[in-house]
DNA sequence: GTCCCTATACTCGGATAGCAAGTGTCCGAGTATAGGCGG
DNA sequence: CCGCCTATACTCGGACACTTGCTATCCGAGTATAGGGAC
């Protein structure tokens, strides 16, 4: 069991967008760039997170991504829902209910045993995933990486595009 | 991003087989009757549970599977991890220390702040997987259902193995 | 009747196909910009 | 010189191939049992 590629490039979209100038967008192709990945799925990804309203779309030339909501409103389970899907990572197919034992006329409880207990610690993931923002990221790559680093990010962000 | 059925199946199969009397096994194929899944795959994914040393198989005729340890000291996790793997459920490409602005020379944090906090909900998951046991499981279920129901379930499980 | 031997039936274990979902790509719909043209 | 129109270039959005890993299966290795035969 493993979390798509898409998980871990939205995020770090995601902080990257929160770092921009109010007004600005930055488009999947130049994201792509800067993350040296395939400009084409990044953008099939970046679908997602627009479909659910994470991001706000520009369409046309000079168009792009910008965050659609300030960067502490959004959680982490936010993005890695819409990436991912809503759908619980247990799924229970009720075998307790099926073969031999199971006849008719039997009654069981109301939720398996088993299911609660993963959803349990499903819960506890979702919780962390929902206690941590996207301005959280974005706080701790600023305590870490140097001021050089950043700036000269920020110089490339802002050169023209054909240089993409 | 979903578990293997193999995680239901096995997890309901430790529940089962720790209400098994001392020096009682189950084979797979009457395991597999039991709750009507493909016995061959069942199989294995049983021996991955073996393999991990949480079950102990008896082969030769009229062998099968029991339990290793107590139930009690057989937590969830456990059980997850044989079927799954142990690796993370989040993987870091490490995207942030490539394209453009990742040039030679330039240092970074030990651990990128999004794979830490992924991790961080990762373990929260695996801490609430660690705290419950398979003797959770049973005394719930012992708990929910009706002790006729039991009754024939055992009965059905101490019935010659011919009839499978 | 008792012991031993053999054949059997049942078990686990790993190696082998089929399929679904994640991965990757492409082309069409839409829009702000840039340039040219006319007034 | 100013405003309008058109063509363009760039954007997002959804529909189409490919690859990995989960799903499912089969056959071989191994052992306790059951039965028959010899003593």
């Amino acid at each position: 069991m493993q979390l798509g590629e898409g998980v871990e490039w939205t995020l770090h979209v995601c902080a990257l967008l929160a770092t921009l100038p109010e007004g600005t967008t930055l488009s999947a192709r130049r994201l792509a760039a800067f993350y040296d990945v395939p400009p084409a799925y990044l953008a099939k990804q970046l679908q997602a997170l627009a479909a659910t309203g994470i991001v706000a779309t520009v369409r046309g030339r000079g168009g792009g991504y910008r965050l659609a909501r300030p960067a502490a409103e959004i959680a982490l389970l936010s993005v890695v829902e819409a990436v991912e899907g809503r759908e619980p990572v247990f799924r229970c197919a009720e075998i307790r209910q099926r073969g031999p034992s199971a006849g008719p006329g039997m009654t069981f409880a109301p939720v398996c045993g088993i299911a609660a207990a993963m959803a349990r610690a499903e819960a506890a993931w979702r919780a962390a995933l929902r206690a941590q923002s996207v301005a959280d990221l974005v706080a701790g790559m600023q305590r870490d990486v140097s001021p050089e680093q950043r700036r000269r990010a920020r110089a490339w962000l802002l050169t023209s595009q054909r240089s993409g």
